[in-house]
DNA sequence: TTTACTGTACCGGCTGGACGGTCTTGTCAA
DNA sequence: TTGACAAGACCGTCCAGCCGGTACAGTAAA
């Protein structure tokens, strides 16, 4: 009964991502994902020789399709500036349900250092901000809120009420300017 | 409240939350946080009847420094907003180089659950200082940005530069008022 | 077109080791 | 002596990684 042949590891990425987030980091095990994946313990295996490799699978489709919708928003919708499509990607981000970065604990649970590339991606995000504005006092600003707003995203916090959230987006883009 | 040979309690809670921070939430088992305690397993067990004990223990004292920590800051610390007080607290909490919540992941592998005070905790932080402010939006922006402040102290994120940082608490210290 | 061979994709039982929690025994202060 | 507490051996469970197998596709000589 094997017919795509190709995808699995689409599929078990997306599925590991899902386990991680519906069970917990603490429960993100191997047979979960496999049976999730609708995949054998033995195909995930051969697909991703080690959990470590499938957590570094994560973080780079994870940092990949971020990079791909930053740039996407930045070119094509016209004269924005990149802290605009910044923010108003990582609005849309924390609007959907399910927040994307959850595995990100499972990642960190395996090793800490698969943190590396991701801070290394987001300072030079900072840097690329920087050259795009002389206040660097708001953009700190306006970086670390975004960083605030994604985090609560990730512990999945429903601290801030919708209104509130909407309120703080129109507020960090007329910061942004 | 009994008064043992020696304040155990709080001597695991310590080694817990430098074992999860040094070694990564992964490795917090109770046998390596014993050790580091300088108690054994059973003595530990004997504490802490359950791992989930123990991250309890540690959601709670955090949570109580915390509110005792800002209170003081609030209250004696002259005519400062509670805002004010949050600013600087946070700012100083991240300046030290030992995250003071890292044992957080691991409380979360162990259950996502333990999250829910810290939730509340915030949202009630949060409705205390809307009293304070006629301005939500700045607040909010205020708010989020302390949010990203502390989640990338948290994630041990070299991200920001000391004098970036120092930049950004002044620039909100001016926000808030 | 058949057969034989090779490589790819995937399966699932197994195991060694680690971990959480229990239990028995030891110890010290009152 | 007694009982609160610490010690660490021990046990059951769970899981990552391994391994021997299966199914299928492509190739190519016969």
């Amino acid at each position: 009964m094997r017919v795509p042949r190709a995808n699995s590891r689409e599929k078990i990425l997306a599925a590991a991502a899902d386990v991680a987030r519906e069970a917990g980091p603490g429960s993100l095990s191997l047979e979960a994902v496999a049976s999730r994946a609708g995949v054998s313990k033995g195909g995930l295996l051969y697909n991703f020789p080690t959990k470590a490799k499938l957590m570094q699978g994560l973080v780079e489709s994870y940092l990949n399709d971020f990079q791909k919708a930053l740039e996407t928003r930045a070119t094509e919708a016209g004269h924005e500036s990149v802290l605009s499509a910044y923010i108003k990607l990582s609005a849309d981000d924390c609007e959907r349900p399910k927040p994307s970065a959850s595995w990100m604990f499972s990642a960190i649970a395996e090793d800490p250092d698969f943190l590396t590339p991701i801070k290394a991606f987001k300072r030079q995000l900072f840097e690329r901000l920087k050259g795009e504005t002389d206040d660097l006092g708001s953009l700190l600003v306006c970086f670390l809120a975004i960083e605030g707003m994604r985090s609560m995203n990730l512990f999945d916090s429903d601290v801030l009420s919708e209104d509130e959230r909407k309120l703080l987006v129109s507020s960090l883009l007329k910061i942004a300017g």
